[in-house]
DNA sequence: TACTACATCTCGCAT
DNA sequence: ATGCGAGGTGTAGTA
């Protein structure tokens, strides 16, 4: 593809604010809260609508250049190829594309404003605790869910027969040593502002560290397994049989 | 575009592993490790060769759905639309894309096996403290960097002239309640494995957060303000003029 | 494989 | 704006 031609369909696509995509050859630095150089070679080029910008390797989930959204954009032409200038004043990020080469371009104005639902985070496994608390033990009476204080995040709080404050700290997947750390700190947060010793801390998880387990135990909190919940499960279950060829 | 067409252009670059992007209208269900689903709507879809899929919307720089490379992709053909089903099994996650437009398609042989030069990592500080220790304090003796062993994960190791063994954490950022405790923790650990408690802790960051300057304060550790480096600045401040328009 | 910690993390939320 | 923590985090390094 020419480079002249792309130039003016690159502008008029970033004029009306469509979305593009094109391969090129190309370079790329990189200079804001790090420093980075990309040798020459082929990659895939994403530009938003709303100025995001993503370089895109042949492999690999996360692009290997991007800029954050409302950025600055400008096609400069220079001697024998083009230099893409895209720069974020708000992070002092600057990325700087020099174009060798483009193989191919679209571009195409979408629009979505489309919100995904999703079941089975870690405010989805507090809730559902607040709701079931003997997922937690037998005793376990919660107070409050997502506690957003200043000095932490407390997923569950609550209390027991015994006149324990109980702190639970919620955790998708296998709890590791910050998890125990995390935890640690809320409750000794809490034995302060609170004044007493009566505190205990539970960690909620599928599974544990045995390095996590070890400390938990040297720290006399409590492990109990708990699945976060996915709400859309049964939906999903009838898809299930369809993966099943 | 065809539908029809879309399928033998799909299905050809997919045979021939190259990079593919179309815009389409879909709708999007996803089951793994949490359940996730996305009426329908335009989206830019990518398919890499290593068999990556990314779903991205208009805005924002994160793909609304992905998949992980060398995932398994079929596109069938129902009564009135596609569905794209990609699963990947090692990660138990499966994706169905239910395709009822498609606007757009491109496809491209993307090779590129560069790898990108990086500057001003948390490793690059601790390269630096290694070689600088006087950035710490004037009588800081390192001994190791990046242990990646029975101690931790200490980023700089040393002892000072009083005796003492000192234990140095870096960040990038601004320090929070978290580097605390990770820096609390290793610590604690060098304490019990050494069996002595002149032991000092000590952060090293360009900023810290005043919850966890009074953290580190109340454990007796101290913040050393320090900067990653950027070994590439040479190169890029001379860039920089460049941005000055 | 599991565990640990970094990341140009990103993102949302609360202060 | 800053602080804090979750994330379908991803990714690299190591045991």
């Amino acid at each position: 593809m020419e480079l002249t031609d792309f130039k003016v369909r690159f502008e008029e696509a970033l004029a009306r604010n469509e979305s593009m995509v094109f391969f090129c050859n190309c370079e790329i630095r990189y200079s804001g809260r790090a420093e980075a150089f990309l040798a020459r070679g082929d990659r895939m080029i994403i530009v938003k609508s709303d100025n995001t910008v993503l370089v895109h390797q042949p492999e690999g989930g996360n692009p290997i250049n991007y800029m954050k959204p409302n950025s600055k954009i400008d096609l400069e032409h220079l001697e024998q190829h083009f230099v893409l200038r895209v720069r974020n004043l708000d992070y002092k990020d600057y990325l700087d594309i020099e174009i060798f080469r483009v193989y191919n371009f679209m571009n195409h104005k979408l629009e979505d404003g489309i919100k995904q639902e999703l079941a089975g985070s870690e405010k989805d496994m507090s809730d559902m605790i607040k709701a079931k608390p003997e997922l937690i033990s037998p005793d376990f009476k919660p107070l409050s869910r997502e506690e957003h204080t200043k000095f932490g995040f407390i997923d569950v709080f609550g209390h027991d027969k015994k006149g324990n404050l109980v702190v639970v700290e919620c955790k998708r997947y296998s709890a590791s040593l910050q998890c125990v750390t995390q935890l640690r700190r809320y409750v000794e947060k809490i034995k302060e502002l609170k004044g007493t010793d009566k505190v205990k801390g539970i960690l909620a998880s599928p599974k544990i560290s045995p390095n996590a387990k070890e400390m938990l135990e040297k720290w006399k909190f409590k492990w109990v397994r708990v699945h976060p919940p996915k709400r859309l499960e049964r939906y999903t279950k009838d898809q299930k049989s369809l993966y099943e060829w």
